[in-house]
DNA sequence: GTTAATAATCTCAACGTTGAGATAATCTCC
DNA sequence: GGAGATTATCTCAACGTTGAGATTATTAAC
């Protein structure tokens, strides 16, 4: 079998037999994988009523354990996205009544975000039928490809110094 | 070693140690490469004095081979974006005289995109060195880890449908 | 050959992110 | 203890995409 990338590598193969394109069929792979893989979760979150953003802000405060509490800075780094999104973000989360601000008295420029009682519910119920349905997503993967799979990119994430959710 | 996805894993094993999160460790690298990727290529493209986006449309023309154009519907689904984007693209693209629109006298209602000459030695320039970037990004990988990883990747767009370039 | 359905592109308002800058608090070092 | 540098968050205009709808052209069915 062949995907759309192949398709691609064939083209460049043809057209400029010169190039050593392989490096194309990893970044190409990753890139549509992970536009399809948005689409398939996007699909499942507006089923819930939410959208991935939200649960990905709420599933990083419920993991991290009681109070279920991080600043904004630390829900901004492990979102990879930049200041003014998370304190976006949390301004519509906290219109929700998903989560609250709270200002940290020891230092006062910190925010500390929490999970409510409501949003704690939400994602405790959430997060299971996530799984669930990512399992789904990828039920074509074998048990032995999952791991080497799941090796093989965190060694291209290490490389890229992605070390540390913060 | 360990990425900032395993942290991750780490936390939920701790939080609900009753869940098999191995989904999260494939998707959320995927999502989070993906991200990685685009950065470092973004700063590539930026030195040469372009989007990532705008390279994308010149290279699907160019590896379609002469006379280097598609519809505009082509475009649209190989860069896997709504049809409002690729009209954006095109006409931006146009605006700068690496693309010309010419309409399909066959079927009124297409739009072909054709590379410009100048369109041309731009993306015939820029290709090798892109290559070369991307072998620098990778650098990490063996050749037989390449090949599984290229592998495995296939598998999974094979099976969410993503078979064709159109 | 006219009607209805389908197809290709364009238009545009709504949306979320970026990136630069502003503000306020804390830390460092003399 | 004061000056300057650093850190945390917020603000906001610019930007590109989405998604729905409009327009124009083609095809299919009768």
């Amino acid at each position: 079998m062949s995907d759309a990338v192949d398709q691609l590598l064939e083209q460049w193969k043809r057209e400029r037999p010169d190039l050593a394109p392989w490096p194309m069929g990893i970044v190409g792979r990753i890139t549509r994988l992970s536009l399809l893989l948005d689409r398939e979760l996007k699909e499942f979150f507006n089923q819930h009523g939410l959208e991935r953003w939200e649960f990905d802000v709420l599933a990083t405060l419920r993991r991290s354990g009681p109070p279920y509490e991080l600043t904004a800075g630390a829900l901004n780094r492990a979102a990879m996205v930049t200041s003014g999104a998370i304190t976006n973000r949390i301004d519509r989360l906290a219109g929700r009544g998903l989560v609250e601000r709270i200002r940290d008295e020891d230092d006062r420029r910190s925010v500390r975000v929490r999970l409510t009682d409501e949003g704690w519910r939400l994602i405790e119920e959430l997060v299971p039928l996530h799984v669930a349905n990512e399992a789904r997503i990828l039920h074509t993967l074998g048990e032995e490809e999952r791991e080497q799979l799941a090796g093989a990119l965190r060694g291209l994430l290490e490389s890229l110094g992605d070390t540390s959710l913060d």
